[in-house]
DNA sequence: TTCTTTTTGCAATAGTGTTGCAAATATAAA
DNA sequence: TTTATATTTGCAACACTATTGCAAAAAGAA
């Protein structure tokens, strides 16, 4: 139960997730590999790595999927999650490497957040 | 330019969004309203009324459309955002009246910020 | 009432993501 | 290595949200 078997596919994926430090779009993976695999798969394959938490995903903006490659310390603590910055200009996402305290809310029980933060990366800022 | 005139189905849509303290699904706007408007009519009211601050809009955990009615102290610092809460047994969403600051990221030019906080509402909780 | 602009319905379309099932593949066991 | 079993894949079809173009209808100003 729960066993991911290296096929190439698996590799591929893998490699590509492993060495972004970008978070991936999941439309642009299936664009990606258009050549390589169907684009049933490229859904199953992450689906199977967020389950064994290789990499965590996450809702953008725009409510598309997006991936990144899972961080010890980005989930060290349960109170705390860290944020996804989407560039409104290039479409680039990353994990942000900052805690973000996941607020108390009386009367909630909150069980997990995310937080998009939108606007312009560095390298799009004039 | 940026007229909204008041048609019937304007009206329908305002009065749903201003009697409801709960944040509204697009999706379950599109079939309250079937019997009374085409879908892609409440997808257009819906967008002149945020062009004109009655209402604002997110994307909820799943990544579909929500949108609550404005509400000025939700806004009065552009520094803060409120989350919105979404509950995952009955599906409720509405806009928390907290403020978040929006974090400061070096090197990075913040626009907007969108919180979801997910879990269990008060009714929901066992 | 007439004229102009805005709004609507409809049908078609784009796009993301999911499902069922048979065939192919990976891995464990012999 | 071969065999057996469980997992993975491709394919085609589908579900669903959201958008577009265009002609007809409705609103509001003159």
């Amino acid at each position: 139960m729960g066993v991911v078997r290296k096929t190439k596919s698996v590799k591929l994926i893998l490699e590509a997730v492993e060495n972004s430090n970008q978070a991936l779009s999941v439309v642009e993976l299936v664009k990606r590999f258009e050549n390589n695999m169907n684009k049933t798969t490229v859904y199953r394959i992450l689906e199977r790595l967020e389950e064994e938490k290789v990499l965590h995903s996450f809702t953008g903006q725009n409510g598309l999927k997006w991936v990144a490659k899972y961080q010890d310390y980005f989930s060290s603590e349960k109170t705390h999650i860290h944020p996804h910055f989407q560039c409104q200009n290039c479409g680039k996402s990353e994990c942000l490497a900052i805690n973000i305290p996941i607020p108390n809310v009386p009367d909630y029980h909150i069980d997990s957040a995310n937080l998009i933060l939108s606007g312009h990366c560095s390298s799009c800022m004039s």
